[in-house]
DNA sequence: TTGACATATTCCCATATGGGAATATATATT
DNA sequence: AATATATATTCCCATATGGGAATATGTCAA
């Protein structure tokens, strides 16, 4: 272990948050973790996925810090930890501007084109 | 007859913005895009990448519709669409709230530590 | 037409993956 | 102690992948 970046054909799904939330099952279960913190069992029967699948999906997502656990006797409660979702809507946020300014210009041109059929 | 359900190891890059976004270059390729459109060969030198793997990242960019292409001349033309990041956007921003109240906790729980090692 | 340039496609291959099934580990209860 | 419950791990396997190299397609210029 240590430094190693290279070949990989794909970046591991543990490799960063990115990578990480792009499997929709992984963002489903951040959605139902974002309020509270749930058991194992309670995320397998309310997203309809077997148990170590579910646990398969929280390892990833703890591996980076995309939650926090904490045991409760025998059961492992996890819960989102919002703070790392945020280099992701930071990266969405740079492109906010643009597409903004990409309505606007769809609007504009929409409006031209109503104006020259009033014309004619 | 019946329905199969193909076994899918892990969704195809294509599949969603999500997924296309994973990859560390499309990001940059995304970022390099933003403000103008660019020739490939000049993505290409730009990010010091080999112009067949230019190429193919843009066609999965393409794919999910988070580029646009015109072509001029012997050149084709690449640009960010913005609009297509926005719904990581949306879903990022569900947990805004979330990290700012997390984080005014660890403020909270911060001083607390604070005054009780004042009191000792 | 021929040649030069720009981009796209194909072939190769080692590797990570997600789900299912079976099993292992950990904790609580009696 | 033994047993039940909760979670984690392991094994299996078909599949998509990213880069490199080679090649194909497309477009302009003379």
């Amino acid at each position: 272990m240590g430094i190693y970046i290279l070949p990989m054909p794909r970046a591991a799904t543990t490799s960063d948050p990115f990578n990480a939330v792009a499997e929709p099952r992984r963002r489903q279960i951040l959605d139902y973790l974002a309020l509270q913190e749930r058991s194992v069992g309670e995320i397998a029967s309310s997203l309809s996925l077997e148990q170590p699948s579910i646990s398969k999906h929280l390892k990833v997502l703890h591996h980076v810090g995309l939650v926090r656990v904490r045991r409760h006797g025998r059961h492992m409660l996890y819960q989102t930890n919002a703070e790392a979702i945020r280099p992701l809507h930071e990266w969405t946020k740079t492109f906010e501007r643009l597409w903004a300014h990409q309505l606007i210009r769809v609007k504009e041109r929409a409006e031209q084109k109503a104006a020259a059929l009033e014309e004619s």
